[in-house]
DNA sequence: CTGTAACTTGAATATTGACTCAGGTTTCGA
DNA sequence: TCGAAACCTGAGTCAATATTCAAGTTACAG
């Protein structure tokens, strides 16, 4: 649970080592987010990073050790992106609303780094579940404690979670991977009001009868 | 926009064939969700079918084909279960809370084809768009009509629907695909309240403050 | 019964692409 | 400056498997 790198013996030793594993890092994110996890090939890999074919090996075990490598990373930016976009000493539901356009702007800016984690679930499902499972305890945890504070009505945290992040997660996808039509904050907006006072016609100053 | 089936040549003739084309699919079907796609092998499938391997040829084009086929038919029976278990003429709120609880055991009963559903995102990409645009079609029509009875506060009715079917999904992943710990009824539950009323404190008879 | 269309069979083909390796080239501390 | 460690190279190996096909077998209309 600590930090570590991927454990390898591959670590770079000197400098020009170094850059040719960020070249490859970043030349394998783009071929696996343009091409998918099994249509993306090693030796496109090395083309796009300038590199021949047997670099890649020096760097990495194989293929999927590459490709978790970028999930594990991805779980990491996310959660550092949506941390500096939300304050924290705001209320919980402004934090929801904050994070979702956090969430949705980030999605916008890696789409290739977001594919590969949604593919994660049928190339590396431990990898998948655990960024999902760090994001729901997370989550779970906040909403405990906003329910302790009264900022929010207690009980069923978890299945919370879940949904919330599932919403999230649609949402990204729709609005951020397949188009980016609507602004982030028109979308995180709808959603922070569907969040706060759910579809209930009696919500709010809501009206009669 | 009809109900054919894939057009081929292929649709079998004789009783004998229904019969083998009907094992090959369900032998899809459990190869494709056990292994994934890209795993799944046809020989795999027509040794489940206890057919020979040419014999998937008589009656499909390609993996690829199949797969698709399958999707498309997952669509189907999701949509008709769900129908079945939600009266027609209930309040959109119970609506969510019954469809979501159908949806959730339908998963439960299907988590093949389930799984199949989602890899497509990666392995037929517009099957997978078409199964969810109808969703959010219908999603956003029913919305729609329910804020127009004055069943529910009026607006957002697209984000809505995509937010609504994400918490689906990801609440089916989590308690129907990964684990059946807690019973469809109780997480439709907690669902349903989410949605009715958000998680404001103010909601309901809620209190002060 | 019989012929033929429908169906089945599984060995053979063809392609693909992950991974290896033996032989260079570059870096950098001493 | 020198040499060993680090790094790079890309042709070749090897296994996997989607798809084809020519030769059977079965169903069934007439």
């Amino acid at each position: 649970m600590g930090g570590d790198e991927t454990a390898t013996s591959k670590a770079p030793r000197t400098e020009r080592g170094k850059r040719t594993l960020r070249k490859l890092l970043d030349a394998a994110a783009a071929e696996f987010g343009e091409r998918g996890y099994h249509e993306a090939s090693i030796s496109g890999i090395t083309q796009r990073a300038g590199a021949a074919l047997g670099t890649f090996y020096t760097y990495f075990d194989s293929k999927e050790q590459v490709f978790r490598a970028l999930v594990d990373d991805m779980g990491h930016l996310t959660r550092q992106h949506i941390a500096e976009r939300v304050p924290g000493n705001v209320d919980r539901l402004t934090a929801e609303r904050l994070g979702l356009e956090a969430f949705i702007e980030f999605v916008r800016e890696h789409k290739d780094l977001y594919r590969i984690v949604m593919e994660a679930q049928f190339v590396a499902e431990d990898a998948y579940l655990n960024y999902y499972k760090v994001f729901a305890a997370a989550y779970t945890r906040n909403l405990a404690q906003a329910a302790e504070k009264g900022e929010i009505r207690p009980g069923h945290e978890e299945e919370r979670a879940w949904a919330l992040i599932g919403m999230s997660v649609f949402l990204g996808m729709r609005y951020a991977v397949w188009s980016s039509d609507k602004p982030a904050k028109e979308v995180a907006a709808a959603a922070a009001e569907l969040i706060t006072f759910g579809l209930s016609p009696l919500a709010r100053g809501g009206g009669g009868n």
